[in-house]
DNA sequence: GGTAAACCTATATTAACTGCAGCTTTTTTC
DNA sequence: GAAAAAAGCTGCAGTTAATATAGGTTTACC
């Protein structure tokens, strides 16, 4: 069984936070020491995990809540997963072009650099593009 | 020159965003009309776009500030634009990663989903693994 | 078995917005 | 070209997702 520290330390979260998201229901209420402390399993470190890792990406609290309710139950019901996981994959393959797009701008930069030149930096126009926006938000 | 409710349409952000990015200085205060509104260039679009984007994957408004200022003036210090690069750089590939390896477990729900049997969800899994994170914070 | 580190709850503060109140300017429509 | 509706203004309060702090308890280690 791991403490609160512990797990704090081994997924790079503070443990405010991880107290946090069993308040508001993102992580189940662990059990407890007989002195009250907090007690984990090496399960709650992967769901643990995989909030910090999709809040990294960008998703709200409330996506991540949605694709744990897939993650704790697929069979429930096969068409809403299908539909949140269609959602989800929209969102993940716009940001995959968007940071690809980023990536190869920051390498440009970083090559020209070296060449002791960097003639512009084109990393606004690299994300100005919003021809997806327009069917995203009219 | 651009209204700020039509910036606001042509970005997919709310009016008051984009008060509060000028408040912050992330976007530069604009001309004003006579009576006093707010009146913007094509220019201040893309700057908005970008930093719109740029939080969708997940970058702090300071991490965005960062790369503004290499974007207005990358010439200043080749030493500085190529640290700054090479930092977003990095995080932008850790971010690929596990969106990539994410989209795949997306895709490969949906496929099942298809045959009406999602025999589970290993969304949790594809974003457990930490081992850089080991690297990030010890 | 004592003490330092880690944990507890509860509350306050921060970052990045978002919304509202009360008023002014701009646009539209007759 | 006037009036009414839509959009904008400032200033401030509220929300989300944490993060920090205060004051006290438990656990770990010599």
């Amino acid at each position: 069984m791991l403490s609160i520290g512990t797990l704090a330390k081994r997924t790079g979260t503070k443990v405010e936070t991880i107290r946090y998201y069993e308040q508001i229901g993102l992580l189940p209420e662990p059990e407890r020491s007989r002195g009250g402390q907090r007690r984990y399993r090496e399960a709650d470190l992967d769901r643990l995990a995989f909030v910090r890792h999709a809040r990294q990406l960008g998703f709200a609290l409330e996506a991540i809540r949605e694709l744990l309710v897939l993650a704790d139950d697929p069979h429930q019901s096969c068409a809403d997963a299908d539909s949140i996981a269609r959602r989800q994959l929209k969102q993940v393959e716009q940001r995959l072009s968007r940071l690809r797009a980023l990536q190869i701008e920051l390498q440009r930069m970083i090559e020209e650099c070296r060449g002791e030149s960097v003639s512009e930096c084109r990393v606004l126009e690299v994300l100005r593009d919003h021809a997806e926006c327009l069917t995203e938000h009219g």
